[in-house]
This record gives C-alpha cells, structure tokens and sequence, in this order.
DNA sequence: TCCTTCACG
DNA sequence: ACGTACGTGAAGGAA
C-alpha cells in the first residue's frame, strides 16, 4: 500500500476513550485514559491499514464535547470533564513528539477539515480511511473512502467499516443523501431542527423516493400521507437550511500539502520520554526498549521441576512481595481405559487434573512449577501453601483454582478478577489478557491469538512450550497489578466491599459449587418423555392446521405460514421480519385454533429442550447432582449469575413447568430448607430514599401494594380492589427499575396517559422516592456512575449519551443499579454468614443455591430446627435498613415443596 | 456469530 | 420524532 492515507477525528475518538477506559492516572495525578485509549485505536488502526500518511484534526476551541442537549437540559453550559480537558494538550504533545500530522484552525469544524482532506486525499490518488466515533461523518464514505467508526462492545473495541455499499446496507440511502436525510428528520444532537413530525422513516422512504431534499420540495404535492406533505411545504425552508447544516465542507483552504502528513519515525527519543512520564508502559513496548515490564520479560521466564531449583527461585523474594500464579489443569475429569476396557474416572477435585503452576514475583522473578515424578502434586501445591504465611496469593479467578490450594484463605489471597470487576463492572471479561495494560502494564497475546479455541489440554500437549509462557506472562500480570488494583478500590472506596465481601463470597460460592445439587434422574426423564410425546401430538395438529409442514421453531417460517398464507393481521415486526412473540401470538388468540397449539408447542418444546434434556446432560456421572457455576464479575449491578446449567431460572411461574422443581431433591436423611427475602428491593428503595410513608408502611407491616393503592387511587385501605392492587404492585415494580409511562402502560395494557397518571400520583404519595430518583440520576450525571449501600460502583457512560434514547437508558440504569445492587450486596453477605456458621458449626447441611433473593440449604434432618434459625436470622440480620429485612423459610423434600 | 424467544429474579 | 421498563442465560435458527 503506497498510498493510503489515514484521518482521525481527534475530539471524537478521545471522547470515546475517554469514556471507554477505566480511570487511569500517572504518578503526578495527571488523567491519562484518553490518551492511552486514542493511542491504542490509533495503533490499531495503523496496524491494520499501513499506511502512508496520516493526520489528526481537532476542533479548535471545542469547550464542549456536544453536550448541547445536556446544556439544555441543565440550562447551563457543561463544560467538558476536566479529567477529559487536562488530556488534551498532552495528546497533542504526545502526537507531535511522535512527529504525527495534527491539524486545528479557527473557525473549523474538524468534520470539515476532515472532510476536505479526505476528498483531496481521494482526488490525489489516495486510499482513504476516516476514524472518528461520529456517524455525522458516513456522507464522506465512497468506493475510495472508508469512514471507520470504533465501538465498544463488551469492552473490547471493534471497528464498523462503511464504504458506499455498508452505507447503502445500514441507512437505506447513498452517502451522500444521508445529508438530505438529515435535512429532513434533523440530529437533535446537532441542534439541527429539519422538518418538525418527519422522523427517520418518514426522511428515508422520501429521499428514496425523490432523491434530494430540494426534489423532494418539488414533489411536495406528491407527498403522502397528508401529514408529511404539509410539514414538507411549511418546513422547506428548514429542510434547505437543515440541509446546509448537516453538509461537512470539503473545499476548505487548508493548505496541507501531502508530504506534510507523511508518517515519520514515531518511535523516537523524544516520544519515549513523554510517554514514559505518562506511566503508559504498554504503549512504550511499542518502541521495542526494556521498560522493567516489556516483552523483554520472556527471557526472565523459567521452568522449575524440583525442591532444589524452587529453593532457589524462592530464595530472592522480598518482605512485601506477593505471589502472582496462574494454575494449568485440565478442564474436565478424564475418562481412561484400562487395559480390561475398564472406564475409570478421576475423580477427585485435584487428583490427575493438575499440570503445574506459574509463579510470580515480580517480571524478573517468574517461573512455571511442572509436575513430574520428582515434584508430585502434593509437593507443588506445598510450597506455594508454605508461602502463605507471609506473602499475599494474587490470582486471577481463583474459585476455579481454589481444589489445589486448600489452604488460601479470604485473608491470605487476592483474585485479580474479581477486583477488576469491582472497580468496572460494566466492563466485559478481567482475565490477565484484559487487565494486562491497565494495571500490570504489560501486554501480552490473548490466549485465543496463540491457541485459537484449543483446550488448555490440547494446548499443553501441542505447544506446550507457548503454553507455560502464558501462564508465566499471567503469573507476572498477577502479581504486578495486585498494587495498582489495590491502589484503585481503596480511591474509589471500593475496597472494604472487596475484602468483606467479594473475596469471601468467592469461598462461599466454591462450596457451594462443589456441593451441588441432587437431580432424580428418572424423573427428570419421565418428564421429558410426557413432554415428547405431547409435541408429536401438537406438531401434527399444527401441520393439519396449517395444510403444510414446516419448522416451527423458525420465526422466519412461522411468520411465513401465519402472516402470509394464513394472513392474520401481524402485530410488530422485527429488524429481519414479523414478530412470533408470544406477546403478539396472544393477541391472534381468537383468530385461529392453531395459535393456541403454537403456544402450547412453544412452552413444552421450551421445558424439554432447556431444562428436562439440557439438565440431564449436566448431571455429573460421579455423584448424580448439577454442579453449576456461579459467576461473580458478569453482571453490571452486583447480582451473580449461574450458567452451565443456569439454575437460576429454573420454571416456576406455570403450573406445567414448575412440576420440574420435583425432581430436585435433597439426599436421603436431608431435607430442603428454601428462604426468601420478601420484597427486598422495595424495602432497600424505602431505606435509600428515606421517604417517611414508604419506611412507615413497612414498620407497620402492611400490605405494600395495597396500601400504595390506597394512597395513588385515594381509596381506604380496606375497599382497595384487587385490580387496584395490580396496578398498583405493577407500578412498584416499575418504580424500582426506573419507570416510564410507556413500559407501564405495556404492561398493564392501559394508555400512556393513564400509566403516566398513575406515576404522577406515585411520587405525590411517596415525595421523597421522586426526590431520591432525581438525585441518583443528577448524581449519576455529574460523577459518571452511581452507587450502592456497599459503595458499588456502576459507572454510566449512557448518560453523557448525546442520543436521547441511550440518555433515557442510561437514566433508568441510575435509578435502577442502586437497588439492585444493594439488594446483591446484602443477600451476599447472609450467604457468606450462613455459610461460615454452618462451617464453623460444624454442620452436615450446606448452602447449595442462591436465585437472587432465595437461598436453598440442604439440611440434615438432625439440624432442622438450628438451620432454620441460621438460615432467618443471618438473612434478616444481613443489614440494618430503616425498615425490617423479613425472610421466609420452607421446608420441604423437592425444591417444588419447598418454595 | 447474531438474532429471537423465553425461562427466572 | 424517536422507541423504552431493570438484571441475567440457553436453545435454535439464520446468515
């Protein structure tokens, strides 16, 4: 590629890193997220296009970074973060000391010098790439220009390409027409009006229709329905001028020759030094030097294979140092054939399934402990418990290593990834890969790069050799970001919600993983079969039903028969075709017997594909019980999640499939005892906000929703009705998950307007919860995340959103995470107290499930009567709100009994 | 791999 | 004018 020029939308993409990237800061206290996260899209991008020539353009003044609806909203200008402010003229040094084309000029858009460079690029010959975060740019997209706008999703970056194809693809309209669309619909954002009532739609079936904005003037007469012809012919000259708004100047004088945006040596002295007082160590790799933790490091990496070489390994480390690890082990138990043809099973925990161990105390101190028939097992995992006593064990997602280490403790070990998780939830995967740049700065190849999607046994039998150097480079990362996470929880008051709660919850949930639960495999088969033979049955009828037979589990054919050969009036329709969801099958109901029997289909194929077949195959041969895992760092409030299987939505609402909860049952002299908390979300809202009513309600134990039904309907307590108290439980709920008119109205199948009237008088009753919402989304605003009782954090980047949609999303996640997140905190501490007092106690029973409000204990028959009052009194003691925690046992011999 | 649907709190 | 309730995971089909 010779000529291939690349422009980067400066404000844009550091706006976008800005928020992307978790907080980070050099030892003088100087922010350098954005930079970090705009060198690393910048190098990404360099690395994939090569090219030639490049340039950087930034709006000049740019006070603001498009906060315009924010400054309306607020009435006031909002001036850009001043950890975002303070980035900016490094960036700029950083980019000029790089010898990097940057370019700003007054009065200037850096679309439009964007935009002008890009079209001389094209004319000159070049291939052309735009990088900016902002879809205002697409109108410059042709065959020749590429515009790349970088997203995060799930934390990592990808980037969107449009040339004129993708845009055509995505929007319906040629490039250059996205100008015209504009002109017409308008951009909020921009503060460009368009035509007052046409939105997206209505502009793109005109400008397909009539080409430009000024023919679609012409043809205004031609326009219908009524209602857009006449705001086209009152609006047009808004629609020109909008027109001319939206338009990104390409013919600025500018005066940059080409040769000015030659890419030079980046790589130079001077740029090192910059970076270097930046603390941006993973960025200096880059310039190929040592920096104490580079690739260099490979060559300090060692394999140790007995007592003697450990001694020595060991014999270096300091008083303060800690113990970065990273085990290798197979993933699952294996199964061998003896010489008989005899299946034997390891079954163990650790026994056979351990490989060896890399151990780190800092980059040059890193060795991976292989185990052999002079070092068993038994003697690595013996020296690293001999560690203990004195030095901290930092891994990264320990509960999965925790069966070769009996001996660690909450208080001697530090799990990487669950502190990563505690200081940004929202972010997707802390594994050493993810954390390897933010906090240990050290890069390294994800695993996936080296092993694609092999096994870790496949990978130590076929590249053994780059195997044990991951799993050094993870030791390594461990131990060298055990500080800066540290350092990180404890400034974002983070840290006693780490080391009171997480890190212990983590032992809890071990066991628990470890326990299981018991499954009565017969019955859970017999279900099946019921179930099997009823879908024949359905399926038949279905087919007679509809004259054909087809996939009824494809929304696309099922569409397919009802909407088209059997033209039933359909309901909603999703981005690829007609909507089956049985949201809009309800409401065909009446149309045609055959709904009914897709419904029906719907539930039972549902039950047995997901839960009588799919729980079967997760019953462990070894003990008869499903052993799930719980998951600690993926959800953005706090909650856990159970996945392979998810025992945390087993049926329970239908009658049919709550039938499957029979077959969970506890071991023989065992009974189940099941807890939950009643209403604990409502009841954490009563005590955050602080409002009188709500906390005098639940002091006096009243019926919650009938009461809020008495207070929003101004009826007596006593004639309140049961649909009254529907509603009224509907808005409740509504209240805790950030409430809007529409959601409401869906759900109660009543008008906007009502369901908004029925909020209205929500917040009249409970004045304080109103006020409280108010200041987490004002709070949420101005800090950028929002807070549980714990001090979890939720950072929300949506709500600097300038989309007015992700804004209101980001609104109702304000309102919604420090409930949500609070209720988490205070059922993970009654688990780890249950826990720990049946440990301690010496008890045969064990906590085996949690389903985000519900704990299920398999209790020995002797221990009912103390377990039950373990179990109530570490749930209603949890916390201490202004109102009481109330939790209810059962007892029963299935998990269907017991709840 | 993404989307739709549906199970739970 | 827009398209919305909050938080998850699994299965099956489409691409």
């Amino acid at each position: 590629m010779d000529n291939k020029f690349v422009l980067i939308d400066g404000n844009s993409i550091m706006n976008r890193a800005f928020y992307g990237v978790p907080d980070l800061t050099n030892k003088d206290g100087l922010h350098t997220n954005a930079i970090y996260g705009f060198l690393n899209i910048m190098f990404k991008v360099m690395e994939e296009e090569e090219p030639s020539h490049m340039l950087v353009a930034f709006d000049l003044k740019a006070p603001t970074f498009r906060h315009k609806m924010y400054e309306e909203y607020k009435g006031t200008r909002k001036p850009m973060p001043e950890e975002l402010r303070e980035q900016v003229p490094v960036l700029k040094k950083v980019l000029e000391a790089m010898k990097v084309k940057i370019f700003a000029k007054e009065g200037l858009e850096a679309d439009d010098i964007l935009g002008t460079m890009a079209r001389k690029g094209e004319k000159d010959g070049y291939d052309v790439s735009v990088v900016s975060g902002d879809r205002d740019l697409l109108q410059l997209a042709t065959d020749k220009v590429k515009v790349r706008i970088p997203k995060t999703k799930a934390g990592k970056t990808v980037v969107e390409d449009y040339n004129t194809a993708q845009v055509i693809e995505k929007y319906g309209v040629t490039p250059i027409q996205i100008i015209d669309l504009k002109g017409l619909m308008g951009d909020s954002s921009d503060n460009i009006p368009g035509v007052p009532g046409v939105g997206e739609k209505t502009a793109v079936k005109l400008i397909t229709l009539y080409g430009t904005v000024e023919n679609t003037i012409a043809h205004a007469d031609e326009i219908t329905p009524k209602r857009a012809r006449e705001a086209v012919k009152n609006y047009s000259e808004s629609a020109r001028l909008s027109k001319t708004l939206a338009t990104i100047k390409t013919d600025c004088k500018l005066g940059i020759p080409m040769e000015e945006c030659l890419i030079g040596n980046m790589y130079n002295e001077k740029a090192f030094e910059l970076l270097q007082s930046l603390d941006i160590k993973s960025i200096l790799n880059r310039f190929g030097k040592e920096t104490g933790g580079s690739k260099g490091i490979e060559k300090y990496f060692k394999v140790v294979q007995n007592q003697k070489e450990w001694d020595n390994f060991i014999a270096g480390i300091g008083e303060k140092d800690v113990l970065g690890i990273r085990t290798v082990f197979r993933e699952k138990d294996e199964v061998t054939q003896d010489a008989n043809g005899q299946m034997t099973l390891f079954m163990s925990e650790s026994k056979g399934r351990f490989i060896g161990v890399a151990v780190s105390y800092g980059a040059e101190n890193t060795c991976f402990v292989k185990t052999g028939k002079d070092f068993t097992e038994n003697d690595v995992t013996g020296i690293l418990s001999s560690c203990l006593k004195d030095h901290m064990l930092v891994a990264n997602d320990l509960k999965a290593q925790l069966a070769f280490y009996p001996e660690v403790e909450p208080a001697n070990c530090f799990d990487t990834n669950v502190a990563a998780y505690v200081i940004n939830p929202v972010q997707k995967g802390f594994l050493e890969e993810d954390i390897a740049d933010c906090y240990a700065g050290i890069s390294m190849y994800p695993y996936s790069q080296v092993f694609g999607k092999m096994n870790i046994e496949t990978a130590y039998g076929e590249k053994e050799e780059e195997l044990i150097r991951y799993a050094c480079y993870c030791a390594v990362i461990n131990a060298l970001s055990y500080e800066n996470l540290k350092k990180e929880l404890k400034k974002i008051k983070s840290l006693s919600l780490f080391e009171q709660i997480e890190m212990p919850l983590l032992f809890t949930l071990y066991d628990m993983e470890k326990s299981g639960i018991l499954v009565e495999r017969n019955a859970l088969k017999e279900y099946g079969k019921q179930l099997g033979s009823r879908i024949v049955e359905l399926e038949q009828e279905i087919y007679d039903r509809a004259g054909e037979e087809f996939n009824i589990n494809s929304p696309k054919q099922l569409g397919g028969i009802l909407f088209e050969k059997m033209r039933m009036p359909y309901g909603k329709k999703t981005k690829t075709g007609y909507s089956t969801s049985a949201e809009v099958l309800e409401k065909l109901r009446f149309e045609d017997p055959i709904i009914e029997m897709i419904l029906e289909y719907r539930q039972l194929t549902k039950l047995k594909s997901t839960y009588a077949d799919g729980l079967d195959s997760y019953i462990e041969e070894k003990d008869g019980r499903i052993h799930t895992t719980f998951n600690q760092t993926i959800t953005a409030t706090g909650r856990l999640s159970s996945t392979e299987p998810n025992l945390q939505n087993i049926p329970i609402r239908m009658e049919l499939g709550r039938q499957i909860r029979k077959v969970f049952v506890p071991e023989k002299d065992y009974v189940f005892l099941d807890a939950d908390y009643s209403q604990i979300e409502l009841r954490v809202l009563a005590h955050m906000s602080g409002d009188e009513r709500l906390i005098e309600a639940y002091r006096e134990n009243a019926d919650i929703h009938r009461t809020t039904a008495s207070l929003v309907f101004h009826t007596p307590y006593e004639e309140v009705t049961e649909l009254q108290r529907r509603n009224a439980k509907a808005v409740n709920f509504g209240i805790v998950y950030g409430i809007s008119g529409f959601g409401l109205s869906r759900d109660l199948n009543i008008s906007k307007k009502e369901a908004e009237q029925y909020i209205e008088n929500y917040f009249d009753t409970y004045p304080d919860v109103k006020k409280y919402m108010d200041e987490l989304v004002e709070t949420g605003k101005k800090k950028g995340y929002v807070c549980s009782l714990y001090g979890r954090r939720r950072p929300i980047p949506e709500l600097s959103s300038k989309n007015f949609m992700q804004r209101q999303f980001g609104e109702r996640i304000a309102m919604n995470s420090p409930i949500q997140g609070t209720a988490a905190d205070i059922i993970k501490i009654a688990m780890i107290r249950v826990h720990d007092r049946l440990k301690s106690g010496n008890y045969r029973s064990r906590l085996i499930l949690q389903i985000h409000d519900e704990l299920l204990v398999e209790t020995h028959k002797e221990e009912i009567q103390e377990v039950t009052e373990i179990l109530h009194e570490e749930m209603i003691k949890a916390c201490e709100l202004a109102v009481p925690l109330i939790a209810e046992v059962q007892q029963g011999n299935s998990w269907f009994e017991a709840h």
